[in-house]
Parts: structure tokens; C-alpha cells; sequence
DNA sequence: CAATGTGTATTAATTGGTTAATACACTAAG
DNA sequence: CTTAGTGTATTAACCAATTAATACACATTG
């Protein structure tokens, strides 16, 4: 559990944001556990109800669904699994086009750029 | 004058950022004036107070100078104005790779949703 | 059947951003 | 020299969103 808050968004957007985050990548399988409210709350030194609202939340969003008294599991229905991929990826693209586009750069220098990024990660990760 | 604030960010940011990109883009050129903080914030519709806090921290930022009893203007440094692109561009850039990176793409395609977004961008102007 | 661990619901408190009310110093214009 | 228009500063109040405190319902388990 690797978490660190910024001060600006509110904490419940960040769960939610770690764990579509885990959940695109594959990283939280489809069925998996999540971890129980107060847990998860204890873990990160946060009220459980913020993460009451994040999971319920993530429930409206049908990410997550939950068996009376039994931890949230993450959805096995494919197609909520593909909507958020498509929405995640929608919403990078739209972010970045957005805020290149004031900036007279070429493409070509722009992807150079991206690649160059990925490759620093990379580095970084290991 | 076209600013459309979102309820989530602080105006005084959503302010900075609207000139930011002014700047960037060259639409607003250095040297030039901007609009007073009584003015701005008539326009707006927002306290003079918001105005003056998005002002006061672009000119801690050197982004825009004032002299006495005049009204601030759009800096005239070439340094401050190279940083800023190459800040905004880095920003735009780190929060993409960050965000495409747990998907499983590759990089030909998104380089090609970007192009496609692009041009959706540029009719959508017309 | 008591205890513990789930999710859930309601209400209260906190907090940061925003607004508001004033006041001051200075300059240009009429 | 009065008036109006700049920027600046200080203090208090407001308000909505967020977070926190608490209690409830249920099920499993020892």
C-alpha cells in the first residue's frame, strides 16, 4: 500500500483515483478483496467514513460491489472493466491535448518528449 | 474574455492558470497590460479580493510587474517566459506518462488518438 | 450467546477558500 | 485641489465541502 496524499483534492477522490488506478492496470484483479473500511482506514491514517464515501462511491460506479457483511470486491463485469479503461485513457488524452495546444511545439518533438518520460520511469522503478 | 470556472479549484488558481495560458500562447504579449483588479473582478463577477490573490502570486511568480498606481503588466523577461513554457510543458507531459503508464497501449496508438483529438480540437474552433 | 468484524447511516465539527468591509498611499485628470 | 482610478493591506465573517464522531444492523465464530 504505497499512498501519499496531496493537500488539495479531497482524500476520498485520491483512494478513488489509487484504486481505479489499480484496477486499470491490472494490478487488483476482477473478485479480488478490497480491504475492509476500517482497515484500509487505519492503514492510511484516515476517517473510515472517507473511505466509506470512496467505496460507495466506487460502487455507484459499479467498480466495486458488496455482499452484506462481507469486504467490497471488484467488479468481474467486463464491461464496466473496458469503460474505465476507455474513460482513463479518454481523459488523459483530452487533459493533455488540452493543455499542449496553447504551446507552438511540433508533434513529432512532443512524442519524443513522452518517450523520453516513459524511459526516465522506467529507470526510476527500478 | 472566456473563462469558465469549475467549482472544484480555488478561483485565484483557475485565474492564474487562464493568464498562464495567455501567456504561453503568445496571445497575451509581454509588456502588454492587464485588466485592473476592480475591473477584472467586475467582469468576472468575483471579489476584488480573488483578483489581487491570483495577481499578487503570479508577480511573486514574475509573471506580470507593477508599477505605481498603474496597472500590472505581462512581464518582459525572456528567461521568466522560457521557464514557463518549459515548466508547462514538462507538467503536461509528466501528468500524461504518469497517466497512461498502468494502461496496456502502445505508444503508436496513443501518439494516434492524440493526433485524432487534435484535429477534433481544431474543427471544434471553427 | 457474546464478541468481533463486516457495511451503513446520521449528525456534528472542522477547514480552507472566498467574500466582505474598510482603509491607505499614490497619481493623473478635470 | 478635488475626484476618480490605480495597487495594497488588514481583519472579520461566511459558507460549502470535507472530515470526524458515533451509533446501528447484521453475520460469523469461538
Amino acid at each position: 500500500m504505497n499512498v501519499s496524499f496531496n493537500k488539495r483534492d479531497p482524500i476520498y477522490l485520491q483512494v478513488m483515483q489509487y484504486f481505479k488506478r489499480l484496477i486499470v492496470s491490472g494490478e487488483l484483479n476482477p473478485g479480488s478483496e478490497m480491504p475492509s473500511r476500517r482497515q484500509l482506514a487505519n492503514q492510511l491514517k484516515i476517517n473510515p467514513n472517507t473511505v466509506q464515501r470512496a467505496y460507495s462511491e466506487m460502487e455507484d460506479q459499479r467498480l466495486i460491489y458488496t455482499e452484506t457483511n462481507r469486504p467490497s470486491r471488484v467488479t468481474e463485469d467486463p464491461s464496466v472493466l473496458n469503460q474505465l479503461k476507455k474513460e482513463w485513457l479518454h481523459h488523459a488524452v483530452s487533459t493533455f491535448v488540452a493543455a499542449i495546444e496553447p504551446i507552438d511545439i511540433p508533434l513529432n518533438d512532443v512524442v519524443h518528449l513522452i518517450e523520453e518520460k516513459m524511459h526516465t520511469r522506467k529507470k526510476d522503478k527500478q
